[in-house]
DNA sequence: CAGAGTTATTCTCAGATTGAGATTGACTCA
DNA sequence: TGAGTCAATCTCAATCTGAGAATAACTCTG
């Protein structure tokens, strides 16, 4: 509730500034990349972090979030999937005031190259598993994204996300591999992918050739109008993340 | 990013406020209850909201959330569970000015009944089914709040934080049945809550007595060790909430 | 152009999990 | 004391899963 709202004079109350980061991730090459910047001001300037900035006085949030991908990465395609990750507030996590971050979770597929923008001196793809110390607590935000999408992949038909409008199943079976870090059974998988209703709609197509080592000619699919996974495609348990 | 920080004057820029939710839930009477206050202060005067409030300067997110609880509800005892649920921040949620609210949710145990406080003519625990309307986007967020509590009881053992210390296996299948609003099979229920590895643990100690009804008397459980449910305990499909 | 290697797709089959129903026996209340 | 309730266990068929193998359509190399 806003209780105090009425006597909150916000110009003699403490500040808090508001900003939106993204955690946009695509794969590229068979890992999983995450799109970073690096920053051009201070704190942090030559650092690398998650694109973000300033919400402004008539945005929205989900447009917050578009609006910075795109001034500071030149991604302008608005990404395939976008949602909310989570925020991050506690005092101290910015040396020069109270800041509260919203975080989104983006997923799209393999685009091009990032072009730096506003306050970017760079903006790149990095795979996630290798990337560079991060600012202030973003390297917190990003492995709460990748954990995010892990499970996402789950129970919705999000994966989809990453692939361009048309897919095999073994692309989708590279997207679980790749975001889940672990190989899957391709028959077991080929067969619970078709079984899922609304994951996946034949098209009628297949691939112009084979793969570039041999193989059949892959049948094309486009992404069904499901919004969730029943039954869901749970990953192979691991102990370590049930206890 | 926080790149405009270095030239930012938050005394000069558009004020944002921050505020945060919560959405207590707790099963009374065989129904889910919302715990809601009364609002004393305008906007909103008179009419019922979640529990909430600024932030202050030095205290974490979560911090905010239990201290707002005790304050307005008279809820002291920290909730058996409490995670963050999303932020809400479209202009206009507020009629004065930008307010993003972070909103928690918290799972607690039958409480007693809970005391007005600062800024509230009442606070009361309310069936989720029939809440009179809320303040600001309040309706929008506890509806966001009771479906992750929904799925939450799918993939994760908290169900055990709306029950006491120990408790039946019955218990435990009430509490699902009234989160979920759907009768579930009392043997595939029992089955299934002993075969999770960590969900439950014995503690060799029965209730007292048979049911009010009558029946044998029941063995206790406590939580177990488990932090995720593997398998998970799928609600029925709901074949629009599929689509 | 033939042969080796690759891969999409489909089967098979045993083991585990689920859904629905029935049974047993301990307990309550009238 | 008898009827009804309910925890706990079992049965059985249907479904789903994991692992491996078979088939055939392709690629590339020699």
């Amino acid at each position: 509730m806003e209780d105090f709202l009425a006597e909150y004079n916000p110009r003699l109350y403490a500040p808090v500034a508001v900003t939106v980061d993204v955690v946009a991730l695509t794969i590229r090459d068979r890992r999983l990349h995450v799109l970073i910047v690096e920053r051009g001001v201070e704190p942090y300037a030559g650092a690398w972090a998650l694109p973000g900035g300033f919400i402004r006085p008539d945005e929205d949030l989900p447009e917050a979030a578009v609006r910075e991908l795109a001034e500071e990465t030149g991604v302008a395609t608005r990404p395939a999937h976008l949602e909310q990750l989570a925020s991050y507030g506690g005092p101290g996590r910015d040396p020069r005031m109270r800041v509260v971050s919203i975080a989104y979770l983006a997923f799209a597929p393999d685009l091009p190259d990032p072009q730096a923008g506003t306050d970017a001196a760079a903006a790149v793809w990095h795979p996630v598993d290798d990337v560079p110390t991060l600012a202030f607590d973003h390297a917190r935000i990003l492995a709460d994204g990748v954990e995010r999408a892990r499970s996402k992949l789950e129970y919705t038909p999000l994966a989809t996300a990453f692939a361009g409008e048309l897919f095999t199943i073994s692309d989708l079976r590279l997207i679980y591999e790749t975001v889940w870090g672990t190989p899957l059974h391709a028959g077991n998988f080929h067969r619970k992918v078709l079984s899922v209703p609304g994951f996946v709609e034949g098209t009628g197509q297949t691939t112009e050739t084979g793969g570039p080592r041999g193989g059949p000619r892959a049948k094309l699919y486009r992404a069904g109008d499901a919004r969730l996974l029943h039954p869901a495609l749970l990953r192979p348990a691991r102990e370590d993340e049930i206890r």
